[in-house]
DNA sequence: CTAATATTTAAACAATATTTAAATTAATGT
DNA sequence: ACATTAATTTAAATATTGTTTAAATATTAG
């Protein structure tokens, strides 16, 4: 989980009040007392959800969805209103500025964490499709030729790549030798069983020596 | 549009005011008086957005929506509850079961269809070809043929505007020069991989050598 | 038609990924 | 414990792929 939250407000109470809230419930949160600093804040923090007050000084909380859905990387932020109750012009444009749902003053905590979860699992539902593999400390993104270790990037040549991806398709499967060089060079190329080996080494350096489990006699496994 | 949205309540009086309103703006309707029949019109009507009310005998809303979810042919449908107003637990009820959003009772047909259309607008995205590509410090406007960095208008000729625009409609994913090729050149065009190769250079030198990286033997992909 | 500009190709060069070879180390069976 | 076999590691050789420049060709606008 530990998904981060950052939560835009002028009102200090509010802010510690949703602060309160939701940190219990494990949530990362940071906030911000205004549209500048909080789009300030998008670059380091990335937060996976906002909450913004639609009425905040300078720039406002649909002025802020705006200039944030007009920016392709923060496209699948989602993001949710604070507004007074039953202020139902302000929803209505509000949900056509780009914002995902709206929460009404005053906030009652129950409603507030189950639509933040429930927001926060429906965008993820609609990320599965993504040729993600994932495993352990391991992330392995195949569009965007990726490999994240405890969340750090670390760059994978296309032969390490490929293994590394067929062992996390299989976690804790045993693959031969033979088997990685069928998928991976093909049945038209002889290439001694020692070049696997230089190139587990490798992504062993990259992973962790332990990640890679030699079965002698038979392959190769990624296990813990 | 002419989407189909598929209303189910016990109450007559209700499914005719929804009925009326979501009509008017050119939306396609059936009914059904209670879960069953709804299940069954569904093989038929295929909706796009459901309105279910939670209480219903029988089959109540919740329970509709939850052998519905389980299905995973019906698992981009929309589904929207008619609750009570301020049935909080009824609403977290609601969402944890796989709803996408709720509506309270008495309904006001403004916010009604505000909702409908933005959560069907919501589903669409993906579809939707916008004009105006953003990335980093990149614009992008289809329309306009027009190239901002930094805020400062940059000309990029015909084929360097269309690669630039491939990578902005999936920043990070990384291209292979046969995908470029097939996208911008057609099948039918016989250009060798190095023209990519100065495609590239001249994008880069005006967007800046590192927003492009090379996957040596993938291919490209921008980043920062 | 001409001039300007965009696109493509060719060739020399640079970078880096992959493979092989050989020496070392570790594991296994008797 | 010894002999045997398999795996690891290092370094060097080779192959592959990408970059760049400049020149040739095609396209477009005036």
């Amino acid at each position: 989980m530990n998904n981060k939250i950052l939560l835009i407000d002028d009102e200090d109470d509010i802010l510690e009040f949703l602060s309160y809230n939701l940190k219990k419930e494990g949530f990362v949160i940071e906030t911000a007392s205004n549209g500048k600093d909080g789009l300030k804040m998008m670059k380091k923090f990335t937060p996976d959800l906002i909450i913004v007050d639609v009425m905040m000084p300078e720039i406002d909380g649909i002025e802020f969805c705006s200039i944030l859905r007009s920016d392709k990387q923060y496209e699948e932020i989602i993001i949710v209103f604070l507004t007074a109750r039953n202020e139902d012009y302000t929803q209505i444009v509000a949900l056509d500025s780009g914002a995902d749902d709206f929460i009404a003053k005053p906030i009652k905590p129950r409603l507030l964490i189950s639509k933040v979860k429930s927001l926060i699992n429906r965008s993820k539902k609609s990320r599965i499709n993504k040729n993600i593999l994932s495993y352990l400390n391991i992330t392995l993104n195949i569009d965007n030729h990726q490999v994240l270790i405890d969340n750090d990037e670390c760059f994978f040549p296309k032969k390490e790549f490929e293994i590394l991806k067929k062992f996390l398709k299989n976690p804790s499967k045993v693959f031969s030798r033979d088997e990685i060089l069928n998928d991976i060079w093909g049945t038209d190329m002889y290439v001694g069983d020692r070049t696997i080996d230089v190139h587990i080494k490798r992504i062993r350096s990259k992973i962790g020596q332990e990640k890679i489990r030699t079965i002698k006699g038979i392959g190769y496994k990624l296990s813990d």
